[in-house]
DNA sequence: CGACTTAGTTGCTTGACGCAACTCAGTGTG
DNA sequence: CACACTGAGTTGCGTCAAGCAACTAAGTCG
C-alpha cells in the first residue's frame, strides 16, 4: 500500500485522489492522452525522475488505467496505452484545464486550446462542444498549442499536439 | 516557493495542479463546500495532521481559493470560505466524484450523492442536471450521504449533508 | 570494438508528511 | 482561585516519498 490514501474518508473524490492524486499521475496521463506512449518519451515531455515514473506507470497499470503492451521483442519494449478507464478521467482534465486558464490566465492567452475533432468548435469546462453542443469524450476532443505558448517551447508543442 | 511544482510544464492543467494538485487540497475545498468551515471541524472530518492543514489553509488562501474571515475577537478566531475561484473547482470535484463512483464501485452505491437544489434532480458528470438539463455551479448542487455509505460513518455523513 | 538506444533499477540526499506535544488567549466549573 | 477545556494553530522529531545521478541489460549501428 503506498502512502498517498485518505484513511477514514468515505467521499468517491477521496477515493479518485488516491489513484490519480498522486505527484505527476494526472500529468502522466495528459500526455499519453497527447500521444506520448514510451517511457523516454513521457519522462522527457515531463521532466520527471526516472524511479518516479517508472513508480507511476505500474500503479497506473495496476489500477487499470494505462495498458502497458510490447511493441518489440530483442530487447522487449514496451508502449503505454490509455484504457476507458483512463480515457474517462478526460472531464476531469478538461475542468483542471479550463479552472487554470481562468484563474491563472498566462498573458498570451491559454497555452493548449482543446477543440472538438468534427467540427473544430471550443470545448468548454464542462467538456461540451461550444459550437455544436455535443457533450464529448476524449477519444472526439484534439489538444493544439494555444497562443499562450512562448517560442522557446514549441518543440513541445508540436509533440502534444500531434 | 514549496515542491510540489513542476518545472518546465507549460500546460493549464500543470499549472491548476501545481495548487490544487498537493495532498489534501481539493478534499479540504470539498469539505469547505460542506460546510466545514473551522481548523478542528477540518482537521477532525479529513484526519489529516495538523501542521499540515495549516499549511494548505495558508497556502489556499494566499492562491485566493479560500477566504479567512475572522468571527470573534479575544481570541482571534477564524473561519475559512471559499471564493468564487475556489467554488469554480466545482466542476473538477464533480468529475472526480463521478470518476471515481464509476470505475470504483462501492458495492452498496454511491457513498455521496450530489444533486441540484432546485429541482433535486441527480448531477452528471459534467455537471449538469439530468432532470432539468441546466448546467450546473456550485451554489446549484448540495451533497447527500448515499447508499454505499456504512451505519459506522453516519456522523460524517450527516455533517456531510448540511 | 565501442557508442548509442530504450527501459528501467539502485543508491543517496533532501524535503514533505504524520504524529504527538506544546503554546496562547480566553471561558467555564468547583 | 485553581484547574480543565476550547480553538487555532506551532514546534520537534522520525519516516517515507521525490529528485538526481549513475548503473544495468539487451540489442543495434558505424
Amino acid at each position: 500500500m503506498l502512502r498517498n490514501d485518505y484513511p477514514g474518508q468515505i467521499c468517491s473524490i477521496a477515493r479518485s485522489l488516491e489513484v490519480v492524486g498522486e505527484r505527476w499521475s494526472l500529468l502522466i496521463v495528459r500526455d499519453v492522452m497527447n500521444g506520448h506512449r514510451r517511457f523516454d518519451q513521457l519522462q522527457k515531455a515531463l521532466g520527471v525522475a526516472r524511479n518516479v515514473l517508472s513508480a507511476r506507470l505500474q500503479r497506473l497499470t495496476e489500477e487499470d488505467i494505462l495498458e502497458r503492451r510490447p511493441y518489440q521483442r530483442n530487447p522487449e519494449r514496451y508502449e503505454y496505452f490509455l484504457t476507458e478507464k483512463g480515457l474517462d478521467l478526460w472531464p476531469a482534465l478538461i475542468a483542471l484545464l479550463n479552472w487554470g486558464d481562468r484563474h491563472s490566465p498566462s498573458p498570451d492567452g491559454p497555452p493548449m486550446l482543446i477543440v472538438h475533432k468534427e467540427c473544430g468548435g471550443a470545448v468548454s469546462d464542462r467538456g461540451i462542444c461550444e459550437s455544436c453542443g455535443k457533450v464529448l469524450h476524449a477519444r472526439d476532443a484534439r489538444a493544439l498549442p494555444g497562443p499562450g505558448l512562448d517560442s522557446e517551447t514549441e518543440d513541445a508543442a508540436t509533440v502534444a499536439a500531434r
